[in-house]
DNA sequence: CTACAATGTAGTCGCTGACCACAATGATGT
DNA sequence: ACATCATTGTGGTCAGCGACTACATTGTAG
């Protein structure tokens, strides 16, 4: 068991780490610097040279998050095949299994009570947002989709995979019902906006 | 100044009072049983006759959330025209302010870490959720919907418009684009659903 | 009128986040 | 090489909190 040296070297990224474990298994409420130090092996003050306070700390790991979700859509759509309900439906699918997986750090990303500086986070967001952009603007030239604003299109739909993802981990849309209302979310959202042929 | 008799009379009651406005004004982080009782003017211990601990508070005022939320979707749907798409509009709307007024209330509501014998809360969501189905079952018999499964249908248009308020909540959507996010929503709905005719 | 239940009080405990002065280390310029 | 300064970690302190307890006061029912 070697000892650390005075300075951890890494202690920010280690505190990340840490706490966006403690984040997922005993969520938001059961998060503390203090703890978080005691596991890492640092004092309790440690911390501080890296988050200001817990909410800069939440913060971080609320940026992390929609870079991560960001790249977890994306992928599954990447990965899906060519037909763009199949993209669509693997967006919506990535996207709810990130939810639910890691419930207590979606609802810290869209807590809206960040700091006032923090466009940076406002910037990730829409970089998850983007993704989503990307697959209507996709749509619209394959002419799966009507012509039209694809960020008005592309927020309604974010909107419904959101809620979808929100009533699941609060236990109003139960696991079983989970492929179905997918299913219906992504039929309607065609039909409703099918380009007319 | 009377003095107040030993016995408040109605200490629960004026906890959740106090405690919906804390919650409304300053979040749900600011809530503390000590300063309520501060408040209140009783001790500091005597909150704890009438909820065991914090969270039986919380679980108390997403309850009451959840009636108020039903009470005020059904008065904005009864008070909308006889259209249905009016009405479907009206009931959007309500849902949003309601999100937008007391976003914390919402959150608490949603938040799903309640107590496990809480069939109570679940019950009184379901309340909320049931004035969405009743919607649902009018425009099927209106014939402004095909048919199918109530449930199904208004499970997903319960999380479209749960998405659309909790994306305005954390700022996502702004006060802006509110309107014309529910006018798509309502009409893309309407178009994805309409009855052949 | 007397027990007993319900409700409020006062004190305590351990934990937390925030802050501070100080110590150890790393980096930089000459 | 060395002095200087910024960065990072330590240990102590403070007030606030939720939870718990023993006890006091009040309402109520037999």
């Amino acid at each position: 068991m070697t000892i650390r040296p005075y300075h951890h070297g890494s202690l920010r990224a280690a505190l990340l780490i840490a706490a966006e474990r403690t984040l997922r298994e005993r969520g938001v409420d059961q998060l503390s610097l203090r703890e978080l130090a005691r596991q890492i092996g640092v004092s309790h003050g440690a911390p501080r040279r890296h988050f200001a306070d817990r909410q800069a700390l939440l913060d971080a790991l609320a940026f992390d998050g929609f870079a991560r979700l960001g790249g977890e859509v994306r992928a599954a759509v990447d990965a899906a095949g060519d037909s763009f309900e199949q993209r669509l439906r693997a967006a919506a699918a990535a996207y709810v299994r990130f939810a639910t997986e890691d419930a207590a750090l979606l609802e810290l990303m869209f807590a809206g009570k960040h700091r006032e500086e923090s466009g940076r986070l406002a910037a990730a967001a829409e970089r998850t947002f983007s993704v989503m952009l990307e697959l209507i603007e996709q749509g619209q030239a394959e002419e799966a989709l009507e012509a039209g604003d694809p960020e008005r299109v592309g927020l309604l739909l974010f909107a419904t995979v959101h809620g979808i993802a929100a009533l699941t981990t609060s236990g109003i849309v139960t696991p079983e019902q989970l492929d179905e209302i997918i299913t219906d979310a992504v039929a309607r959202f065609l039909r409703g906006s099918r380009a007319a042929v």
